[in-house]
RNA sequence: GGGGCGUUAGCUCAGUUGGUAGAGCACCGUGUUCACACCGCGGGGGUCACUGGUUCGAGUCCAGUACGCCCCACCA
């Protein structure tokens, strides 16, 4: 709606000459104000204007730089989506409008294993490396009839092709819903992690890394998740508790003697490699330096003593196996014993011969004659399967009953899981590469302390997350989707990989895809040749990515100048649950790099409960998507109810403060309408009342400005709607109302023309400054309603100000209210008149309440009491209260007994009600 | 077992450095053509989880207990 200029409107007769005055016409505003109608229009006036956009010529001083969650484009949208990313938007708008040059990008974390299995699951299909490339091959979205034959086979480069392909939807839809939340991000600094440029950084990182020798490969049990097949981070782990039994096994001991294990993994008895009890345990003490011998399988193992035995635990003594657990790796390593491998890669038992080694047997034939029965199962399947076996005494090593003492006694106990996978984890020797990490624990916990985390005590999680760090991090992940390992091996005339030698790759030549490119001094015909070199063939952690994303913006090691204007950043938003991840490995990066913090600040945000605080899963089915909820109450509405919550605070989700939110949009909007329809003059604020509310106005401004220099935007929030109901549209609003107008009764009748346009023209320039500051406070939180507001009259003002055209017309860009603004209007000459008048107001219309007339109702005779030094102050806003009151005649008398700032009602005379119709 | 957070009105939550308990919603009453029924005004409603301590004074500080949630460790 533009802005109609009209002079010599009509005014009260006598006015010395007509003057310009500003006001906008109510009747072409709709009557009902549509967040839905609004919202698309503003969203393109927005990227139109390049409102959001970074200056990159802009010195480092007066950027901010955001490192923002790329989210995991294959993840479902969820409100929590809405709150987390609308409480680091309001933080980021409230830095622009303070003048900050703000660097606030958009990424996908695209690359990876949620990806892959979103393609495996929608297209019913596997990667496989041998399967030939199947050019233009269009993969249909799998249905129930399709989903009952085995998963589909498909090369490496469709399975990537098809990743590609689904990942371009998800991240529509997300950019789609972040357009229509009003994120205010800088559109041309997009990206996905899987991007050429992302890969660059993050291969060069990996050669930093290599130079500095933070990095190393080696073949050690790992967590393998057997689905996914790949190795699994520390991180990425999570306890599950599951169903499981002990069982109870007859050993027998060289010599004649037995002994009982209890074990949880009877499948695993193939792999066991030793028994161990506690050194002091009497019951074994006499079998230690023995060997006893498996059932089933009649191998010979180690019996030895360890203080890691728990005696309480079980039979007190326990079979070790290669590898049932973290602790039997440790016995294994300590005790040199033999590697006795049986469960596969893809978790299900592989062939082994007990007639060559490592494996060992007394009776070579009866022990493959058992395992011949386990080969080729699950685990699961293997253990039903042995547990049956075991109860045979047939199958006994002592010669006695069956090896199953007794039946499996069930038990529930937690098993490591990886934390998006359906099976558990199990330890399998593997090579990996790996980031050492136990060596920098000390520097990791001074970087931890040097980040200013919001809320404070969210530093803890991390300190407590770093020193309890046990494992190196395990970079590689033997998967398609993801960033290229970029090293190749060299190989010997046998055309065995040198591991020990890796090649890896030029920082110039990166990325690179060690697959199909070839190392500089190699020739392409020499791959997988004797002498020639292999590459390989895994992919990196996706956190290997993302824990660059500082550097992803600033161009680290591509561009020095950017580098240094962008890095570190300023403020890294995100979640609590990824601090162990997220947040530690951004904050290993910045250290192995360049000894630094990734960023200054931590801002985390809390997650969303369901109403009867649960957290919210997918798997509980409670998620809620967030786009219905914006269609119903507004983007501004689900922002106001994102930013009431603090950081760090998980918040049950609430329909209640939706609707709160709509009703303060809906009461900007008729606010608005009514203050820039009155006809403004640029008349300067003289009137006492008026004074005295720009006081209090710049009271708020201060506290206001504080908080979320301290990122308490939801105080902040709290404190400008407080003050938009209780100090401007109840109260200033209603007390100025008919001065504004021009009308005035009772006491303000009699006097001059002249004198009555100048305090209306006092009025509605502090009724336009009021509102021009609170939409203003308001326009971090509830950005379209505001621009809105701001475009009918302040847009074009601010730009005329500005008189070269350099204003933005965006709410967005305008100045912060600060004190200066506000210091040109002088203060009032009684500090609490503006609280005297509200009360005086508030007294009558009480007993207009009490009197259950309407607080409309005109009032002939009113007697006011209040002390004296109260009606002293009440005499400078009589005039108002009367009015706003409709009061024709007041007297006012003096009590004895009430406290300053109190009013009382003696007496009160209505007038007739007017006839209706 | 170690650590973190929380417990304030029926509900969702504020309560700065200790100084008479707050808001919104809901509820009850009432009014309302004059920016706004997506409204106004008024009202009821709390032993601040519990027990001790410090203090003239504790929702606030200290110690402990209970309950809830989360993280870590252990999981033969």
């Amino acid at each position: 709606m533009s802005e109609s200029e009209h002079a010599g409107s009509p005014g009260p007769a006598g006015r010395p000459a007509p003057r310009a005055v500003r006001a906008i016409d109510p009747s072409q505003l709709p009557k009902h104000f549509d967040a839905t109608a609004v919202a698309e229009r503003w969203d393109r006036f927005w990227q139109e204007e390049d409102v959001y956009r970074w200056d990159p010529s802009r010195a480092r001083a007066e950027t901010f730089v955001v490192d923002t969650p790329p989210p995991t484009a294959s993840g479902s949208l969820h409100i929590g989506h809405v709150f987390s990313y609308t409480q680091a938007d309001v933080v980021v708008r409230f830095k622009r409008m303070t003048g900050m040059n703000v660097y606030y990008p958009m990424g996908w974390d695209d690359n990876g294993l949620p990806t892959e299995r979103r393609v495996q699951n929608y297209y019913h299909v596997r990667c496989d490396p041998n399967t030939p490339y199947e050019p233009g091959l269009r993969l249909e979205q799998a249905n129930a009839e399709t989903r009952k034959k085995p998963a589909r086979l498909v090369s490496r480069p469709n399975f990537i092709e098809a990743c590609f392909d689904l990942i371009k939807e998800d991240e529509r839809a997300f950019s789609v819903l972040w357009h229509r939340l009003g994120l205010s991000v800088d559109w041309q600094l997009e990206y996905q992690t899987i991007d050429d440029h992302c890969r660059r950084i993050a291969q060069r990182s990996f050669l930093d890394l290599w130079n500095k020798g933070h990095v190393y490969t080696s073949e050690a049990p790992m967590m393998w998740d057997v689905d996914f097949q790949s190795a699994i981070a520390q991180a990425e782990i999570e306890d599950k508790p599951v169903p499981g039994a002990f069982h109870q096994i007859e050993f027998a001991v060289e010599g004649g003697d037995r002994i009982v294990i209890a074990t949880t993994r009877p499948e695993l008895l193939p792999a066991c490699v030793g028994v161990t009890a506690h050194p002091d345990d009497p019951r074994y003490k006499p079998f230690f330096g023995k060997r006893a011998i498996t059932p089933l399988f009649r191998a010979p193992v180690p019996i030895f003593p360890s203080e890691l035995a728990d005696p309480e635990k079980g039979t007190g003594i326990l079979m070790v196996c290669t590898f049932g657990d973290q602790t039997d790796v440790q016995w294994w390593r300590t005790q040199g014993l033999a590697l006795r491998q049986v469960v596969g890669l893809d978790g299900r038992l592989r062939p082994v011969d007990f007639a060559a080694a490592p494996y060992e047997s007394l009776d070579v034939a009866k022990a493959n004659a058992a395992y011949a029965e386990l080969v080729g199962k699950t685990v699961k399947q293997a253990q039903a399967r042995i547990v049956e076996m075991l109860r045979d005494p047939a199958g006994s090593a002592t010669g006695g009953g069956a090896p199953l003492v007794r039946d499996p006694e069930p038990i529930q106990h937690s098993v490591k899981f990886y934390e998006k996978g359906d099976r558990p984890l199990e330890l399998l020797p593997t090579r990996q590469w790996f980031c050492r990490l136990l060596d920098h624990k000390s520097e990791l916990i001074a970087k931890g302390e040097e980040v200013e985390w919001h809320p404070a005590h969210m530093r803890a999680r991390f300190r407590d997350w770093t020193e309890n760090l046990s494992l190196d991090w395990c970079l590689s992940r033997q998967r398609y989707f993801g960033v290229p390992i970029p090293v190749w091996y060299p190989l010997d005339a046998q055309g065995r990989p040198d591991y020990d030698r890796p090649i890896v790759a030029e920082a110039e030549a990166m990325p690179v895809d060690p697959t199909t490119d070839v190392p500089k001094g190699y020739t392409a015909a020499q791959r997988g040749a004797p002498g020639g070199f292999v590459g390989d063939p895994d992919v990196f952690d996706t956190w290997f990515t993302s824990s660059l994303t500082p550097q992803i913006s600033s161009h680290w090691s591509v561009d020095p100048a950017r580098h240094a204007k962008l890095f570190p950043a300023d403020v890294r938003p995100q979640g609590h649950d990824i601090i162990r991840t997220w947040a530690f490995y951004t904050i290993a990066k910045a250290l192995l790099h360049e000894n630094t913090v990734p960023w200054h600040h931590a801002l985390i945000s809390g997650w969303i409960l369901d109403p009867d605080r649960k957290k919210m899963s997918k798997s509980k089915g409670n998620v809620m998507t967030p786009l219905p909820l914006i269609e119903t109450f507004g983007a501004d509405a689900a922002r106001y109810w994102a930013a009431s919550a603090r950081l760090g605070a998980d918040t049950a989700f609430d329909e209640n403060v939706f609707k709160v939110g709509k009703r303060l949009v809906t009461k900007v909007f008729n606010a608005a309408k009514f203050v820039l329809a009155l006809p403004a003059d640029d008349a300067p604020v003289t009137h006492e009342l008026d004074r005295a509310f720009v006081g209090e106005l710049r009271a708020l401004v201060e506290s206001v400005t504080q908080s979320f220099e301290a990122y308490q935007y939801a105080h902040a929030l709290q404190e400008t709607e407080t003050f938009f109901w209780t100090r401007f549209t109840d109260t200033y609003l209603e007390l100025t109302k008919v001065r504004a107008r021009g009308e005035g009764t009772g006491t303000s009748r009699g006097r001059g023309a002249a004198e009555a346009d100048l305090a209306s023209g006092s009025a509605i320039a502090a009724l336009r400054l009021g509102l021009s500051v609170l939409i203003r406070l308001l326009a971090p939180v509830l950005p379209f309603i505001t621009e809105e507001v701001w475009s009918w009259s302040f847009a074009a003002e601010h730009a005329a100000a500005a008189g070269d055209g350099s204003a933005s017309r965006s709410v967005h860009r305008a100045p912060w209210p600060a004190p200066p603004e506000l210091a040109r209007v002088a203060p009032p000459d009684e500090a609490s008149s503006f609280e005297i008048a509200i009360a005086a107001l508030a007294a009558i219309n009480k007993a207009k309440a009490d009197a259950a007339v309407s607080m409309g109702r005109e009032v002939d005779r009113l007697v006011l009491q209040a002390s004296e030094a109260t009606l002293a102050v009440f005499s400078g806003v009589r005039a108002d209260v009367l009015a706003a009151a409709r009061v024709d005649h007041c007297e006012a008398e003096p009590s004895g007994t009430l406290g300053d700032g109190a009013f009382a009602i003696r007496s009160i005379e209505f007038a007739e009600r007017p006839a209706a119709g």
